[in-house]
DNA sequence: CAACCCATGTAAGCAGTTACATGATTCC
DNA sequence: GGAATCATGTAACTGCTTACATGGGTTG
């Protein structure tokens, strides 16, 4: 069991919607899924070689020599369902922005702010991008299409809502250095 | 090296507001990072070991048998903020809501529903959480207090953020049955 | 005095990344 | 024919969690 249920899901997932290669699937993860989910290499193969030795996927003819593309089995398919129904682990949050922010005060104001801006341009990139997502998706009318929009909409949600922190907490960051440079005179009431 | 850089960064932090034991700086982390990050006992003691062979900590009197408290030594600070001043590690995100939301034709509209919900109902309860630690916190005239201030708002976008798109999902999967219906019927124009 | 919380630490093991080794195919 | 890309796989390593072992202190 070297490979998680979590990758299989992936693994599993990536070929209900169509056969591929192993490096094919690592593009498809990273391109479509980026946003939310991540596999290497070192997880997809190992899990591809787990799933077809309990026949949920098959290896089709080759394309070229060496290469082989899996498709997914009946069983596979079931399986899919049975790993998507179980309950979403929780995630362990890293957010190495918020943790510096919280002792921003050893970091310093200045270091502070070029953090939120630096996350507020990452945002502004990412919300740029996932219009232009979705702007295709809408024209999409496949079966699939409404599914994958819930996804990027949740990553529009999060892009502006990273907007707008980073806008509030630049005046936060304002106020620090207003109210010392006023504190030093007179104290605001 | 057992602990890397990023549990140092939160354990010297930690040390940096006060002094303590590790059992509380696991308390301390857990209740006031807890929204964007988790550190374990068997990552805290093997980094409080390693930082006080560093001399970047040392221990002071035991309040009782068998316990110590850590205090962060004029080296530490120095190294914490050097630490707070490389730039953070990018997250790798594994969202297993979205992971099913994106193959959710093959989970069901209707898991997919409880899925939304589900997370609405956390959103809900965080926002609600968060509030009142904000309020606390703009009584405090501390010189941390807006740095924290910063965390706790971020937190609110994310949770007002999920909370919007919750709904909006669910005004999504209540097309994808009605279009379904309709469909059965007539070609929508 | 039992139950519960405070406190420290270790060991096993899983999950995940990275780097490496290898080679086919395509395109210039 | 050389470079870039497609493709597969393994091995070493890091990070992190969990479970366990142990014991002092407090409180009902």
């Amino acid at each position: 069991m070297a490979a998680s249920d979590q990758t299989q899901m992936a693994v599993l997932g990536g070929l209900s919607i169509a056969p591929m290669t192993g490096y094919a699937l690592r593009e498809q993860i990273r391109d479509a899924l980026g946003q939310f989910w991540a596999e290497s290499f070192g997880q997809i193969y190992p899990a591809l070689a787990t799933l077809e030795r309990q026949g949920l996927i098959e290896r089709q003819a080759a394309l070229r020599a060496g290469s082989s593309t899996f498709a997914i089995t009946p069983q596979g398919s079931a399986r899919l369902r049975e790993l998507l129904a179980e309950a979403p682990q929780p995630v362990k949050p890293r957010n190495g922005v918020l943790l510096r922010l919280f002792f921003g005060r050893q970091l310093g104001e200045e270091a502070c702010r070029r953090l939120v801006m630096n996350t507020r341009a990452k945002a502004e990139a990412e919300l740029s991008g996932l219009r232009d997502i979705r702007a295709e998706l809408q024209s999409d009318t496949g079966p699939d299409a409404p599914y994958i929009l819930l996804t990027v909409l949740a990553g529009e949600h999060s892009a502006r809502a990273s907007l707008a922190w980073a806008n509030e907490a630049l005046g936060v960051l304002d106020g620090i250095s207003g109210a010392s440079a006023a504190g030093s005179s007179a104290v605001p009431r």
